[in-house]
DNA sequence: ATAGGGTTAG
C-alpha cells in the first residue's frame, strides 16, 4: 500500500489535463482505492477541483456526487474549488447542504465558504457563517477570523470588519494587514494610515503586505510626506526587492503629482518590471499629460519583452487624450487590434473624448454608433460635454436625449445641457431643464478639496468656514482677489449665470473648495514649497484660471489632482496647456 | 494517523 501511495503522489503531481485526471480516477477505482482509501479519493477531488484547467471542476463535482457519504475533507475540497470558480455562490449552497447533512463542519469548511462570500459579495451569508463559527467553537482561530474580517471589508462592511478586528484577543501581522488594506481599499485611507501608525506603536514590524496598504492609502490621499516615510522604511527594510511593492511606490509618487520621482523609482528598481509596472508608469505620464513619454514607454515595454494589454493601451490613449495628441491617439487605437488587443468600451470612451475635445463631434458620434457594444452613460456624457464646449446644440440634444432614455439622473448632465441652451440665450429651455431637475430630485455631488500640511490632511468644501484658521484663509482669499484683479483677471460671470444649482452667495466661484485649499496652502507652508491640492470632482474653469495667476504672482508651484488628471501650475501656466 | 485555510500593486 505504501508504495502505491508513493506512486500516486507523483502521479497526482503530474496530472494536469482532464484526460489524465480521468485516467487517475479509473485507476483508483480498479485498484479499489476509490472505495477504500479515502485520503487518495480526497486527493483526487482536490486535484480536480483546484485545477485551473477547464472542465475539471465539474468533473470534481461529478466524482463528489458518486461518493456515498463524503467526508468533511471531501466537502472542503469541493467548496474550495467552487469558491475560486466563476460561480462562487454555488459554494454557498453547498455549504447549506453540508450544514443540513450529518457531516461535521470544520474551520476550513467555514474558511472556504467565507472566501466564496467575499467573491460573491454576500455579506448576509458571511454574517451567518460568523454566527455558525462562534457556535462551532472556532472563535479563537486567528486565520479564520482574519478571513472573516477580510470578507466583511471586501463586501463593504468596514465597521463589521473593524469590530471583528477590535474583538480579536490575539492578532498577528496578517490580521493587521487585512484591516489596513481593508480600510485602504474601502476608501477610508485616513483611517488606514492611523491604523498603520498604531500598529507600529504597538511594536509590530510592517512587512511587504502592510506597506502596500499604507502606500495605497497615501496614493488616494495624495499624502506625499507620509508616502515618503513609508518609502524610506521600505528601503531600510529592503522590501523593495518585491515588484508589487515597487509598483505601489511608483503609483504613490504618481498620484501625489511627482511623476519625476515615480520615473526615477521606475528606472532604478532592482527587481524585474512586470506588466503592471509598465502600466502604472504609463498611467502616471497620462495623468500629468505627458503623451509622448507614455507612447515611448509603450514601445519600450515591447522591447523589454512585456506584451501590452488592454490597460496599457487604455493608459496610452488616455495620455494622448490629455496631451491633445489626436492623430497619434487615433493611430494607436487602430493599431491595438493589430497587436491582438480587443478594444473595450473604455477605449472607445477615450477616443470619443479625444475627438470631442478636438471639436470633431461628428466623428465622435459616428464612432459611438459603430461600436460593437452598447454605448454606456459615460460615452453620451462625454459627447454632451464636448457639445457644450463647442456650443453644438443639436449634438447636445442628441446626447441628452440618450441620457434621459438611459435614466441618468446625474446633475452634471442637466447642468451641461442647460449651459448649452444658456450660451444660445435659450432661456425657456434653460427653465425647462431646471424644472426636470427639480421634479427628478437631482442633487449635486458635493465638491471638496484637501491639502496635506506636515503630514496632516485639511479638507474643505465650497464656502467652508469650519477650519480653525478660517479667518486667515478668507483674508488670504480677499488678498488673492485683489492681486489677481490688479494683474488683470476678470472673473467669467457667465459661469455663475449658467450654473443652475442653488445660487448661494457662499457657494459662488470665489469660495470654491480648491481656492480655499490653495489659500490655506499659501499661508501654512514656507515660501517656494509646492502646494498640493486634491479635488474629488473636475477642477472648475474659474479656479483653473485663478490658480494659474496665483502660481505667477506668488511664485509658487501648485499641483492640483482632480478626478481625471493632474494640473501642475507654474509661472502662470498649467501643464495641461489649458487642454482638458 | 496525514494535509489543506487568512493579508498583496495598474
Amino acid at each position: 500500500m505504501g508504495s502505491l501511495i508513493q506512486l500516486h503522489s507523483s502521479l497526482f503531481h503530474k496530472c494536469n489535463s482532464l484526460f489524465q485526471m480521468k485516467q487517475l480516477h479509473a485507476h483508483l477505482i480498479t485498484t479499489a482505492q476509490f472505495q477504500f482509501c479515502p485520503s487518495s479519493r480526497t486527493k483526487l477531488l482536490q486535484l480536480c477541483a483546484l485545477s485551473p484547467t477547464a472542465g475539471t471542476l465539474s468533473y470534481a463535482v461529478l466524482i463528489f456526487r458518486r461518493i456515498g457519504t463524503p467526508s468533511t475533507n471531501d466537502w472542503n475540497a469541493i467548496l474550495r474549488g467552487l469558491a475560486q470558480s466563476p460561480n462562487p455562490t454555488t459554494a454557498i449552497s453547498y455549504y447549506r447542504s453540508i450544514t443540513r447533512s450529518p457531516q461535521r463542519v470544520d474551520a476550513l469548511t467555514c474558511s472556504f465558504t467565507l472566501k466564496a462570500c467575499s467573491r460573491a459579495l454576500a455579506f448576509s451569508e458571511a454574517s451567518q457563517i460568523h454566527s455558525h463559527l462562534l457556535r462551532f467553537g472556532f472563535a479563537a482561530d486567528l486565520l479564520l477570523l482574519t478571513t472573516l474580517l477580510d470578507v466583511y471589508a471586501k463586501t463593504g462592511y468596514l465597521d463589521a470588519a473593524a469590530k471583528v478586528f477590535d474583538e480579536m484577543d490575539k492578532r498577528d501581522i496578517a490580521s493587521w494587514n487585512a484591516m489596513i488594506s481593508g480600510l485602504a481599499q474601502g476608501s477610508r485611507p485616513s483611517e488606514a494610515l492611523l491604523l498603520f501608525k498604531s500598529m507600529k506603536e504597538e511594536g509590530w514590524k510592517p512587512n511587504d503586505v502592510t506597506v502596500l496598504g499604507a502606500l495605497s492609502a497615501c496614493s488616494q490621499l495624495g499624502a506625499l510626506k507620509q508616502g515618503e516615510v513609508v518609502h524610506d522604511y521600505i528601503v531600510d527594510e529592503k522590501l523593495d526587492t518585491n515588484v508589487i511593492v515597487c509598483n505601489a511606490i511608483i503609483d504613490m509618487y504618481a498620484k501625489c503629482g511627482f511623476v519625476d520621482k515615480a520615473y526615477s523609482v521606475f528606472r532604478e528598481m532592482k527587481c524585474r518590471k512586470n506588466l503592471i509596472t509598465w502600466n502604472t508608469m504609463i498611467m502616471a505620464f497620462a495623468m500629468i499629460g505627458d503623451g509622448y513619454k507614455a507612447l515611448e514607454l509603450l514601445d519600450k515595454m515591447v522591447l523589454d519583452g512585456v506584451h501590452p494589454d488592454a490597460v496599457s493601451y487604455l493608459a496610452a490613449l488616455c495620455a494622448c487624450n490629455h496631451a491633445g495628441l489626436v492623430e497619434e491617439g487615433i493611430r494607436l487605437f487602430d493599431s491595438m487590434v493589430e497587436y491582438g488587443v480587443k478594444p473595450n468600451i473604455k477605449h472607445y470612451g477615450t477616443v470619443v473624448d479625444l475627438l470631442g475635445r478636438a471639436g470633431r463631434l461628428k466623428e465622435a458620434y459616428d464612432l459611438i454608433n459603430s461600436m460593437p457594444m452598447l454605448p454606456d452613460v459615460v460615452l453620451w456624457q462625454t459627447l454632451l460635454g464636448a457639445s457644450k464646449t463647442y456650443r453644438d446644440v443639436e449634438m447636445a440634444e442628441i446626447a441628452s436625449k440618450k441620457l434621459v432614455e438611459m435614466g441618468s439622473n446625474s446633475c452634471g448632465d442637466f447642468v451641461l445641457l442647460s449651459n448649452v441652451y444658456a450660451a444660445q440665450q435659450r432661456w425657456h429651455d434653460v427653465g425647462r431643464v431646471r424644472e426636470t431637475m427639480k421634479s427628478r430630485d437631482v442633487r449635486k455631488v458635493p465638491g471638496f478639496s484637501y491639502t496635506e500640511i506636515e503630514g496632516r490632511i485639511h479638507k474643505f468644501v465650497n464656502g467652508d468656514q469650519s477650519h480653525p484658521n478660517s479667518k486667515e484663509i478668507y483674508a488670504k482669499l480677499d488678498e488673492i482677489k485683489f492681486r489677481t484683479k490688479a494683474y488683470g483677471y476678470i472673473a467669467d460671470t457667465n459661469l455663475v449665470l449658467h450654473d443652475i444649482g442653488e445660487e448661494d452667495k457662499e457657494n459662488a466661484l470665489h469660495y470654491h473648495s480648491e481656492k480655499l485649499a490653495v489659500a490655506y496652502g499659501l499661508i501654512s507652508t514656507v515660501e517656494a514649497a509646492p502646494i498640493q491640492v486634491i479635488k474629488n470632482l473636475r477642477i472648475c474653469v474659474d479656479c483653473h484660471a485663478v490658480i494659474k495667476i496665483i502660481s505667477k504672482i506668488y511664485n509658487r508651484e501648485i499641483i492640483v489632482r482632480d478626478r481625471a488628471r493632474f494640473h501642475r501650475f507654474k509661472e502662470g501656466v498649467c501643464s495641461c496647456r489649458d487642454y482638458w
